[in-house]
DNA sequence: AATGAATGAGACTTCATTCAT
DNA sequence: TATGAATGAAGTCTCATTCAT
């Protein structure tokens, strides 16, 4: 019986997540509007509100749930993997990326719209510093001078092929990221 | 006497549009109200609809002035080298991110927020252009392989440090863009 | 459950309707403010645009409900008369002013108002049309010479006595009636 | 030298008046700004408030001078006429609803239009009076029974023909005009 | 006389949120 | 749990009018 009302709870709490995300995403988080969720969920108003208590809980639980699936991706690839190594780590980025871009759209949006990043910062924090250290790691693995100065640039430019990709249907990631990895490996094997 | 109402005019809609940016660049698009950037301008609301007929007006205002400002710049160093170079080019690029931060932080905020990114992006689409061809050049000067390919990255990773660079006070710029640069210098040389 | 939202609804609408046609017809659609409709309904300004888009959704509305009524009215009471007299769609023509006093006040402000007047005519014009036909038929009922010229005559001549009566409250409406009616007894009973 | 200042005003004065009816009659009052008639006269905002003091006053000066010219119309031929006829009276009506068209839309769109029509109906009123009067005058000539009341049955009837003049750009005005003046024939020569 | 910059009250409208059922 | 009616603060925008030159 509890079962049932917690299993249906959690299922219109995903669905308003999941609208909301997507909604989010192509809209923009201001331009989109509670009622919209709402009607793209199929629930009520009212509804929508006794799961979250503002429009920002949604946003947050969107980044909550979002930043840990995707940190829980980087850190259980890591485990299996037996030597962390800077090409694994880069595909790993733009497969996340791939399967995740809505979120990624709503995340970078987000980035630098003043008031409302500092919303979702403290929630990104966590994954942003472990995809750091995750890189530095594999830079320190493949012998790369200057390992925490180069995270900083990969990391970088990692982000903004990610907005490249995201924003133009025909951008030939594989290629780009073939000439990434490039530089390191010809470093490394010289 | 045309001319004193020309330069009032002309003093106003300036003033507009420099309080504008640098709300919009700090609070973001949405939530910087009409009222917020009359009241910083120290105008009346109604003079600012004098001049700008909308709110979106103003901002595309602003993208018009900066991004043709910015190509100027772009191109007329471009006329004065004898010889296009890749430092050059990079160097400029973080020169000119630095002295316009705040139309740079509106221009990636808005970026990828959907709706409002079609609004400013015929606008941009030409400053973007030039910058991709002139690094493309730069690249063919230098003789790398994959030019235009490599232009994408190059111009992806400048986009991505821009952004780290414009959110991170102590971010080691100098540094990083020495490592880009060695990059291409290494196999310049080689 | 649902009934009780839909009487709500309409309930709500009906009353938006009727206030916003009392203060249309009494102030003007232009001076006449969205607040003005919400106070004398007794109802938060946002509860009238859940129902109604614009202050011109709700001008149309009442317009729609409103002629729809009246040229129900007149459709009837054709098919309930055997013959079709001119005497009894005059009187009817009058009763009809009587009973929708504010929606003819208002039809009439309307009609020649410049740009106003476009929203409404596409709504008016059926019931214009009926009333004509109507009209018609009675005076070739009557077999009174030109019956199309002499409808258009009619119709005018009772528009123009309907706002005399509209804007006098002493205006002898049925001395004048019967006036009219003499002129068409007279020619039929020579 | 004061002469040409005169001038000067008057030709301002009058343009503004001019274009202010014809903005007024094809637009509406409300939704015609005062930009709009200045912009239409050529002048400017500010010179347009030395001359009337509130956009109020325009509509009461071009109702003035327009009910003062059409009033001294009617009366002038009144004077030349020995005879006053109905046919004469009627014909110059439609006459003089046609060399003022604009004119008379604006005033048959305020006759009914709430608060605005308080503001010119004393202006209006003496040249109501004056037709009504001579109207009625012309009915006795005739020696058409209950002259009082029939002027107020063909005062409203040109009223409404006028309208429909007005809007329907082919109103068979002259036929119809001829129908009603057989009403009043066939009584007087029978 | 003439200009148009400048004002600000007030209009329309939106939308996150609450409430009664 | 679920609904959608209801709220009202706040936003965008308009426009008659005034003011400095």
């Amino acid at each position: 019986m509890t079962n049932a009302f917690v299993q249906k709870r959690d299922a219109s709490t995903q669905l308003i997540l999941q609208c909301g995300l997507e909604l989010f995403a192509a809209t923009g988080y201001h331009p989109t509007t509670i009622r919209m969720i709402a009607e793209k969920a199929g629930i009520s108003l009212g509804l929508l509100y006794n799961y979250f208590k503002s429009k920002e809980e949604v946003l947050l639980a969107i980044f909550k749930t979002n930043t840990k699936d995707i940190q829980a991706e980087f850190l259980s690839s890591k485990e299996l993997e037996s030597n962390t190594s800077l090409s694994t780590f880069i595909r790993q980025f733009f497969k996340i990326q791939k399967s995740n871009r809505s979120f990624w759209l709503l995340y970078y949006s987000l980035k630098l719209s003043g008031t409302t990043s500092l919303l979702v910062a403290p929630v990104t924090k966590e994954l942003e510093s472990t995809m750091q250290e995750i890189l530095e790691d594999c830079l320190i693995e493949a012998e790369i001078p200057f390992p925490s100065l180069e995270a900083k640039f990969v990391m970088a430019s990692l982000d903004g092929l990610a907005q490249h990709l995201l924003m133009q249907d025909n951008f030939p990631i594989n290629d780009v990221m073939h000439l990434l990895l490039l530089k390191y490996q010809q470093t490394n094997t010289r």
